[in-house]
DNA sequence: AAAAACAGTGATTATTTTATCACTATGGGC
DNA sequence: GCCCATAGTGATAAAATAATCACTGTTTTT
């Protein structure tokens, strides 16, 4: 399998996008035009060329019908990786991990546990953020952080129960002292705790859709 | 959208199948040989009764180019959400996104459909980050960000083939100018094409690893 | 320096493919 | 009985489309 010039990269990407764009794939006129070829040749000596260096198959005298000779992407998972099913809350009421009713999710995710940095066995669950306090450690409103219970060590960034609501903040636990919590936007104060800190779980990542 | 006939059914079972199977959409011709009528019309009258009931578009005057309309009887049990797995990149090679080999893929991960705002059937893939040009988005080195190969829209994040590498840049396409790509951090400049644009897909989610 | 691969124009031909006309026949419903 | 949707045959026109030939450059490799 040769290496492909710029141009045939160019026209392979476009046969690709065209035909999951659209639903079937694109004509030589088509493609000559998209490319702003005054020649449907031109095309046609790109789609041999891809052809020789076996990432197309062109049926011949048929109009429309290529055939993009990929590797089986579709290998069965050599390890097949596993997926946990998690809960997403748009806020964790007090009491919390008891006591949750199911229909306080406002929505299910499901993510496998390595890329979520999680382990099994724990009670994961996704929480929908709100606010910009944490917009310095690029969370986002609306992004989904997905949350660990467990103990939280210096600088990682927990979901915290403050005054009722669940916030994320950063855990800072400076040594001699007790620990507080740090928004991570210049205009939020730290939050020294008054009574009592109720610390729900490490945020372990972030899922945000664009 | 109306019931169909026995023969209707036939017909887009066959479409359906043919196109799965083959990649691409029969001919006219193809479908009569297939039900072994003796005149292409028979196949038009279906193909109209078809699009008349809301079933499938056919684009007119075009060869091979269909739609089914549809939505799929199988759709995905509202309680358990589609998980799709994907392969991890931290770069993608020329020859994209076909001939791609295995090995090519870093990582793999798992995420469900909706959380990463994709459509099934697609050949979505994740890249990781490397690099700070899209910082003011909110997008980090290390990150994985969910491709899915699609036409970009002004203003979509994408990945794009720079010098053989590919890079994620936010697409600009003005009015009635050609289209170019944008680091999403102050100290990068505009990247106005020299050549052509290779679009490898748009940024559709993002999943960051605390 | 020569050869080979790459990139393309321009024109022409052959074929595939869709579209359309006229016509036959069956079964259901008012 | 009559109308209408369904299900077809057969032929022909119109278009979209692929394939081919001859030729001009450029770049890369040998």
């Amino acid at each position: 399998m040769g290496n492909l010039t710029l141009r045939q990269q160019e026209m392979l990407g476009f046969l690709q996008v065209f035909s999951q764009e659209r639903g079937f794939w694109p004509s030589i006129r088509e493609i000559r035009d998209h490319f702003g070829f005054n020649s449907t040749n031109a095309v046609v000596g790109h789609l041999r060329a891809l052809e020789n260096k076996g990432y197309l198959t062109c049926i011949a005298g048929q109009a429309r019908s290529y055939r993009i000779t990929y590797q089986n992407t579709e290998t069965p998972p050599s390890d097949s990786l596993e997926v946990i099913d998690m809960p997403v809350y748009g806020n964790i009421p007090a009491g919390f991990p008891e006591g949750i009713e199911q229909g306080d999710a406002i929505d299910r995710i499901q993510v496998d546990i390595r890329s979520a940095g999680i382990r099994r066995s724990r009670r994961s669950f996704a929480l929908k953020v709100r606010g910009d306090s944490m917009i310095d450690a690029g969370i986002f409103d609306g992004d989904m952080v997905i949350i660990e219970p467990a103990l939280p060590n210096d600088g990682d960034i927990v979901a915290a129960l403050i005054d009722g609501a669940t916030t994320l903040k950063r855990f800072i636990k400076p040594r001699q002292k007790p620990p507080y919590l740090k928004a991570e936007n210049e205009n939020y104060p730290e939050l020294h705790p008054v009574s009592e800190l109720v610390i729900q779980g490490i945020a372990r990542s972030i899922v945000r859709k664009l």
